[in-house]
DNA sequence: ATCGTCTATCGCCGATAGACGATGAACGCT
DNA sequence: AGCGTTCATCGTCTATCGGCGATAGACGAT
């Protein structure tokens, strides 16, 4: 997967590859789990389901839907786990969309 | 809606908002055709239709979903119909994901 | 008046998303 | 050994998405 590499050299990745970065941010569980993560830095799955007020399982599905998307970081720590958010990907995906933004814009 | 409003003020949306937002351009389509709107500044249903390759009832379809977010501007013009990317709005959702991710990355 | 074009909308469908509960594996503790 | 906790995964259900063709309305041209 070599996309952010792409990204890095000619300034935006292509439709497919924004949409899908995007795609994992655009649930409101999933911005609130990004926001707990960054908050607290230790979280396990049981802390954000606390936090958060749903299933447990649902909770696991978003976020490896956001370990999916490459957006949080994942490791497994004795029978916890542990996510943390990757700031270099968040930021990736704030450029990529800031590029995109500028470029349809540019014209004015 | 005053949801930009609040944006402006707080430098964040809550995640609601966000997410809607981030939803609209969650689709390598919709990217497609900002991308299109923005080059061609003329626009009409039929011209990005031709663009794209899609049945013309999908392509309305994904206009629609970008106007009802706010991200395009619709102007019925005679028989035609004029879009136009609305670069304000979509400035604004850049900058909420640059704060979401500023303040998601900001302790390191 | 009629025809052709451009749109938006409707109805339909297959696929996917998002929620849940149940389950079993892994692990710490007693 | 046995119990409680944490977690990922599976199966299920429902709602929504994304695609299409068909249709009707609006309009220009003939």
């Amino acid at each position: 997967m070599n996309a952010p590499l792409i990204e890095k050299t000619c300034g935006f990745a292509d439709s497919q590859t924004v949409a899908a970065k995007l795609a994992a941010l655009s649930h409101p569980t999933r911005i609130e789990i990004l926001r707990h993560l960054s908050a607290s830095r230790s979280c396990c799955c049981r802390e954000v389901v606390d936090h958060l007020d749903l299933a447990q399982s649902t909770v696991s599905q978003h976020l490896k839907i956001l370990v999916d998307a490459g957006l949080v970081r994942y490791e497994p720590d004795r029978q916890r786990s542990r996510y943390e958010v990757d700031s270099d990907a968040l930021e990736d995906v704030s450029a990529s969309l800031a590029a995109l933004v500028n470029s349809c814009c540019s014209g004015r």
